[in-house]
Formats: C-alpha cells, structure tokens, sequence
RNA sequence: GGAUGUGUAGCUCAGUUGGUUAGAGCGUUCGCUUCACACGCGAGAGGUCAGGGGUUCGAGUCCCUUCACAUCCA
C-alpha cells in the first residue's frame, strides 16, 4: 500500500545526476542492499530463489565496453527478480588463471618462468609495469613458484580496477559472494572433481599426438583452436617408382623424412593402379607404400598426399584409420629432433639427417631440404605460393605443430556417440535466450572429434593433482597413478608428496614424481556453479541452490564455457546446471566493426559511465536485446541521460504540487482520492504498461519492458502533467486537485518501480525524497494496486485534443501561451464524449478562453481557431 | 563448404497468432524563454519493408529462391 509521509518532501532545488553514482554508491553498501540471505533462501521454495552464475572476469584482461553490456544485462534481471521478492544470489568472481595472466606478468614485470630454478626469497623483479621490451630475450627467468607470486600479486591489484567500474555501473552483486578461480577452495575443488572424473573412469590419460603450441610450449584443446590462412608454397616433389616418379605437391617439404606413406582417393583413377606398390621417398631413400583413403582431395595439389606422423590432423587421422607407423620429428620446441630417428638408420638420408636436419628449426629445415631437392632433380619447377588454413592456438602466432606426449583427457562425447547424444539432450533441457543459440551448443557438441584435453605445460592454475610412482630404474609407472585424499586438497604435486611416500623419494628409483601440469583454465571455470555455491564446503546451500537459474554470458563462449560447465555438472551431479542460459551479443563500432584492442577503436568504460552517468549508460547497455550485438552508440547514451534527467524534473513538479491530506479525507490511501476521469483514464492506461512491462521481464525481454514504460512516461509528461497541472496546482477546487495530485504520486510511484532496474540511480534519489527505505527492495508493481474504473483511451483522446491546439499555435507560429479565443475541435462522437469530461483540463492546458465548439469528424483535430498571438517577453 | 542470425526512414532499432494509411528515438527542418526541465517544449518532412516468385480476400510478417552482411564451425 502506498501511503503519503506526513512531512514535505525535501526536494532539491535543481536536481542533478552528478554525484548519484558516489552518493548511492556508499548508502548500498553501507546498508547492505544487495546482500545474498542465506537462511531466509533456506526456507525459502526453491522457485523464489535466483541463482546466478556470474561470468567472472579475467582479471588481467582489459575492462571494454562488453563487459559494461552484458553484466548491465544481467543486472536488470537480478534487480527485477529482487523486486518481485526473490532471494537473489548473486555473487562476482575473477578468473586469475590462465595464459592471459601469464602473458601479462611477463610483460609487466619483465620475467618468464622457468620450472626448473630453484625459488628466491624476497625476489624483486626488473620492472613493474614499466617494461619497455617483449622480447623474450630480455625477460629475466625465475622459478615457478617465483612466477606464481608475481600472478598473485598483479591479479589483486588487477581486480581493483574491475571492482571499481562494476561498483559505478551499479551491478547489483553481493560482494561478499566472491571467489576467485586461483584462491585454495577454488583449486580443492578443481581437484576433486577431477578425482572424482578419474575414479568414476570419465577422466583418462593418454599418449597421443595432439596439438601442440611450440611458442607457449604447451598442449592445446579443440575448443583453443582457431583455423586461420596461413601463406605457404606448394612444392612439387618426385617420389621414386620403377616405373618412374611419382610427384606429390606438399607445403612442408621438410617433413619428408617422416613420411610413412603416399595416399590418394580410392575413386582417382590416375593413382589407382599405385595402390599397393611402394615408392622412395627423395633424399633419405625410405621405402613407403602407397595407399588410399577417401581423406584424400582429389582436386588439391597433384591429389596425392604425403602422411607425415604429423604433419596435421588428417595425418593424425590417416595414422589411426590405417594403421600407419610414428614418425615424429618435430619436438616440443618446435625443432627437428637432435637424434637420428631409427627409420633412417641404414638409408641414404641418415647422413644427410644428422648433417642437415637435426635441431634445425621447421623453418631451416624446410630450407635446408628445398635446397637439397633442387641439387637432387627432385623438385620439380619452382615453390608456387599458395593459401592455406592452418590450425593455430587462438592466442598463438605459429601454426600448431602435432606432438605426441601423455595428457589427460576429459570425457566430452568427442569419442563416445552415446555420450555425444546425452549432452546434446543436456542443451535441450537448457532454456537458451535467445532460443536460437541453443543451435551453437548442438553444433559444437556434434562436431566434436576428441575428448577434453585438459593438461596444460604452465603455471598459473591449479596443478593436475596426480603422482606417478618410479620403478626400479626410475622410469615413471603411469598407470599406478597415485591420487591425493579429499582433505590434502588443494596439493601441489610437484611440492607435496603422495601418501605413502616422504619427499626425499622425488625422483628417486623407488620413488614417485609429481605431474608437473596445470588444468586448462575451463577446468576450473566450469566449475563455478559450484565453487560460488560452495559445493562440499557449504552442501546445505548448494543443495538447495543447485542447479542455478542463470548462466549469463556471451556467445563466442558457448563451446567452452557453458559446454564445459554442461560436462561438469552431467558427470558430477547428473543434471544441467542451470535451467536458463541468456547470452549477450557484441559490441560494434559505430563502423559494425567488433571492437577490439588490435583495431585501437576501444574507449575506456569508466570514463564513459563519468561522461554520460551510469544511468545513461545502463540505458544504452539495456536498449540491446540478448542475443543481438549492439552498436557502440553515444546517441542511446544520450537518450538515456534524458531520461534521467526527465524522471527528476517530473517528480520535483509533480510533488512540488503540495501534500494530498491538505484536502482531508485521504487518510493514507491515495487510490481513493483519485476521482476525476483523466486521471483515473491515466492510471488504467499505467496498469496495462504495468502488465506488459512485467510480461517483458518474465520473457527475459527487459528491452520490451524499458520501451513500453520509456513511451508511457513521455506521454504522462507531455501529456498528462501538462493537462492536470493547472488543476494540481488548485485552479479547479480542492477535491479535483487532490485527485490529480494522488494520480501523480501512483503514476510515479509505479513509473519509477518500472524503471529501477534499468536505472538503479535516478530513480533510488528520486524515491528518497517521498519513501522511506531503498525503491531496490521495494515490491515490482502490479496493475491491482493502482484503482480500477479508468477508460486508458480518454488520455489519448484528450491527448490528441491537446496536441491539436498545439498544432494550431505552431502552424501559426505564436508561442504556446497564446490564447485561444475559439475553436472547433472535431473527431468521432466516443472521442468527443471523453474530451468534453476533461474540458476544464484541456481548456487550461491550451489557454482556451472560449467554450470549445464540438463537431462530429473522422480524426481529432482543431478547427476554426483564433488566437492572439502571445506578447514577446522582452530579452 | 556447413550452421545460425541479420537486411524496415540519413542513423540505431521496434513491428505479437498474417488484418485499416508500416512505428519509435536520434538526426534534420520550422517554431517557441510555456510559472519542473533549453540537458527543455511544440510542430513538420522523411520508407518500393534487400531483389524476384508463390500461398491468401489480404503479406514487412508464411513458403520458395537470389543477393548482401555478421558470427561460429570446417
């Protein structure tokens, strides 16, 4: 029930928004207005809850314009599910791990970690943010657990920054639900849960060739790639046969002397009759057969292809489906093996190997064996160049080269079919906003051709926690893998040894050794419904809780993010994570250009939310639909400010009329002393704006839900106020102006509720000045508590009245004080009827002097006006 | 090449199960110091709904097709 205070509303003099952000800023943390309560969600029924998944950011990356979309996005549906009396959780955490952290220390602090130095007390690093070189020749290398401090220190310092503009953005989290992806119960259950996967057999390791990132060093998952062109020179190269050569093209001739076999389409008759024979390859002289697989493009290069074990994935595939031998020549380095593979032993290329090849980089390699080609005969013309996709790690600048090493995998349906189908039924039972998206979930689990890779070689994350005993000879027993209890967890293998052993058996015979890997970074972060819920540690409200409702986030993450999560929660708890997945669109340049770093067309978010208000700002952020990427437009920004601006000055007038118990008889309730048609016409048109204000909301469109009420309240501006301001002020007796008066407190009293969410700033100021507490925590609105009774087409009727004498006035170019000292307003009879009730209204609003003539017509206009023309005012 | 989405006023976008003359805001033009707001108010101009074909009494909306753009995956 909305009563009236008993003492005048303070209202400011010149209403502002500078200073809103600091001002509420403060009182909401200071009261705690967004705080997660933990024992009233324990009574509460699960479906009064509102559980989000926060995407946490990476703390090292830049704060962009994105970030301000897409959490405004989510905040307007926390606020709105908090209005409606949710219990809403919401909490906010960092993502520390990663390469991107990584990359950052080193380039801050000018240093590279390097796992085999021992660790230095006090250490201090050559820079601080002052490096002026990335070359890695200049970074100072230092122990991992050196390496591991200087992370820790710059994503503390990395997360203020954050903080700061999600605090003047005036997203609604609890900021004492934080976790960050790095910190000890982050790790613990990281680990647990992949013991969990290994003992439950979803989680496995495997020698295998994978892809393979020589810069970083570092093993790299399906969901890392990026298929890029990469510019290359096909070589025409003659292979040996008794009955002549045999000419393949390829672009990495210095594979040759891995190659395992020749392999054309079964269906090319111009290789048909060579399935089965052999050939010898140029130079090295090793005997190889040639075979077919439908692999093979009939319409690339010469159509027949050399296998290298590997030179790429469909070599990886040729090697599996047809049996073929390793090969490996490139190591982890990026370079060509320092020994004299075995397959060459005995050939006319061993030599010529250890010579010319060995230790070279793939680069001088290549060359190294053209120039040999061209001395033998073997190539055939010149290196044509050529376009080619190259798979590389999305973060990496070097084509990924394939490399065998052991690696543990996840279970993801990229090898099981069953699985496959299973997590696609998991996206199904997701509710995606918009629903379209669910087509990239499905597309990207369908597609998948390999389980989860999940062992990376570096260092900022939490570590694989498994040891390997050693026999004997202090070779490694991989598959006696030791794993650690719950209560050791977080452990640090390659610090702390297994039970059983004491650490003086690191390395020994007899003894174990650590995995010296970390978890990919999603390894962790899939698991953030349950790290912010507290999964084991706090199994109360993670029971009542999980699965979450709402996992907010952006497309381009769907096929690691949120399907990872999926896996996570499928294997570990057998069910979804969350029922609601909403995705966010990009933001575009004013050019529909992606806004990125690299094209130097990002602007700073802090100094946006300054220059325009957070307000405005939010109004941008919300004018975007889920799912749509929205342009970069100050012009929205603008729109919004006005807005703001518009909700203070409205309700400084409206309340600027006087107190409603003046006029007696209200007693509290200021539905009844709404009496006057127009005003109850205003309010019936305000209930419709209520229902489909909250109909927008309920379907996850808060853009809906902003226009509707953004158009309501420009009408009950320039409309309503204007017609009833007269009669507010008293010029129609008492009982008519406290009417008016009490339709303007319920209309505001509703607008602002409708917009809180949107604009949490604006409209918390503007309801202090007549409430009592924070309008955040106030009830969402409903049509039943404004009074019933009201015609919503009178206002419009009376509207078009209104804006037809104005016409008249602009027509005749006078300004709008002029009076009218007679017209004839025309317009259907229904129409006519309702203006004449609110002709008092009209008449004042429009300076109308005379008795208006009515006359029946088509559309309401104004006839037959004369006016005189208002005086100048002088200045 | 495949998937998904988009194409409506100069710009940014709405347009519900097909239903009068296709809407809004910005910008633009003209006018107005009107006792909340000049960060304001009022009025006007502006569209072959990407092209073509079909279904229908009726299509921006449904179907087919072509084109363009974007994103993701090969």
């Amino acid at each position: 029930m909305t009563t009236a205070p008993a003492q005048h509303p303070a209202l400011p003099e010149r209403p502002t928004l500078d200073g809103l952000e600091e001002k509420w800023g403060a009182v909401w943390q200071q009261q705690g207005t967004y705080a997660f309560d933990r024992e009233r969600a324990l009574t509460l029924p699960r479906e009064q809850i509102f559980a989000i998944d926060t995407p946490p950011p990476t703390a090292s990356g830049s704060l962009h314009m994105g970030h301000v979309f897409s959490f405004t996005h989510t905040d307007c549906m926390a606020r709105y599910k908090r209005m409606l009396g949710h219990e809403v959780f919401y909490p906010i955490g960092w993502d520390d791990n990663g390469l991107p952290t990584e990359k950052r220390v080193q380039n801050y602090y000018g240093v590279r970690g390097d796992a085999t130095l021992p660790y230095v007390e006090n250490f201090e690093p050559p820079h601080r943010g002052t490096a002026t070189s990335t070359k890695s020749a200049h970074e100072v290398p230092i122990s991992r657990a050196n390496f591991l401090e200087l992370c820790e220190e710059r994503t503390v310092e990395d997360e203020k920054s954050f903080e700061s503009l999600f605090r003047r953005l005036g997203l609604s989290f609890d900021w004492q639900q934080t976790y960050r992806t790095i910190d000890d119960f982050s790790r613990a259950t990281c680990q647990w849960a992949f013991i969990r996967n290994v003992q439950r057999g979803e989680a496995y390791q495997s020698e295998a060739p994978g892809l393979w990132d020589v810069t970083f060093q570092t093993a790299v998952a399906q969901a890392e790639l990026e298929a890029r062109d990469y510019p290359g020179h096909y070589h025409r190269v003659a292979f040996h046969a008794e009955d002549g050569p045999l000419h393949i093209e390829t672009t990495r001739p210095e594979l040759i002397p891995s190659v395992v076999a020749l392999i054309a389409h079964p269906d090319d008759e111009r290789y048909a009759a060579r399935f089965g024979t052999t050939v010898t390859s140029p130079l090295f002289g090793v005997e190889i057969p040639v075979v077919a697989h439908p692999a093979a493009e009939m319409d690339k290069g010469a159509g027949i292809a050399m296998c290298c074990t590997f030179g790429d994935l469909t070599d990886v595939l040729w090697w599996r489906e047809l049996q073929l031998p390793t090969r490996s020549l490139i190591t982890r380095t990026g370079r060509m093996h320092h020994e004299n593979p075995e397959w060459l032993v005995g050939t006319p290329g061993e030599q010529l190997y250890a010579e010319q090849i060995a230790g070279k980089t793939a680069y001088g390699a290549r060359e190294a064996i053209v120039a040999l080609l061209r001395e033998s005969g073997d190539l055939d013309g010149e290196p044509t160049p050529t376009q080619r996709k190259a798979n590389f790690y999305e973060r990496g600048e070097k084509p990924l080269e394939i490399v065998t090493t052991r690696q543990w995998y996840i279970r993801n349906g990229g090898r099981d079919a069953a699985l496959n189908a299973e997590l696609v039924a998991r996206g199904d039972e997701i509710a995606f906003h918009p629903a379209f998206m669910r087509s990239r979930y499905a597309n990207w689990v369908a597609g998948l051709n390999g389980d989860w890779l999940v062992s990376r070689q570096r260092f900022f994350g939490p570590t694989i926690p498994v040891w390997y005993p050693l026999d004997e000879d202090g070779e490694p027993l991989w598959d006696n893998y030791i794993l650690p209890t719950e209560e050791m967890l977080p452990i640090d293998p390659m610090a702390d040894a297994p039970p059983g052993y004491t650490e003086d058996q690191r390395g020994k015979p007899g003894g174990f050794v650590g995995d010296p890997d970390v978890f990919d970074t999603w390894a962790t972060s899939s698991l953030t419904p349950q790290i912010a819920l507290g999964w084991r540690r706090d199994d109360e409200l993670f029971g009542h809780l999980f699965p979450m409702d709402l996992r907010p986030q952006a497309h381009d993450i769907i096929r690691t993010w949120l399907f990872a999560t999926v896996v996570r929660a499928h294997w570990e708890h057998g069910t979804i994570p969350w029922t609601d997945a909403a995705i966010s669109g990009f933001i575009l340049d004013p050019d529909r250009k992606k806004m990125s770093k690299s094209k130097g067309n990002v602007v700073t978010p802090e100094d946006i939310l300054k220059e325009h208000s957070t307000d405005a700002v939010r109004y941008w952020a919300a004018s975007g639909r889920l799912g749509t990427d929205a342009a970069y437009d100050v012009g929205q920004m603008k729109v919004g400010r006005r807005l703001a601006i518009k909700l203070l000055n409205a309700t400084k007038f409206a309340l600027s009329f006087g107190e409603v118990e003046a006029f007696g008889e209200v007693e509290g309730d200021l539905r009844a002393a709404v009496t006057e048609p127009l005003d109850l016409a205003m309010l019936a048109g305000l209930r419709e704006v209520v229902e489909k204000a909250t109909a927008g909301f309920e379907s996850w469109d808060y853009t809906r839900s902003l226009e509707i009420t953004e158009a309501f309240f420009w009408t009950f501006c320039d409309d309503y106020l204007e017609l009833v301001k007269d009669r507010a002020y008293g010029g129609q007796g008492e009982g008519p102006a406290a009417s008016a008066r009490a339709a303007l407190r319920l209309g505001l009293d509703v607008l602002l509720r409708l917009l809180a969410p949107i604009q949490p700033y604006t409209t918390e100021e503007v309801w202090s000045w007549w409430h009592e507490g924070s309008i955040h925590r106030a009830s969402w609105p409903t049509a039943e508590e404004l009074p019933e009774g009201g015609d919503a087409t009178m206002l419009a009727s009376v509207g078009a009245a209104l804006a037809a004498v104005r016409k008249a006035k602009s027509e005749a170019k006078v300004g709008m004080r002029s009076e009218i000292t007679a017209l004839t307003l025309t317009g259907p009879h229904a129409a006519l009827e309702q203006i004449r009730a609110a002709a008092d209204d009209l008449r004042a609003a429009g300076r109308i002097t005379a008795e208006p003539q009515y006359a029946a017509g088509e559309a309401i206009a104004a006839a037959d006006v004369e006016l005189i023309p208002a005086e100048k005012r002088a200045g």
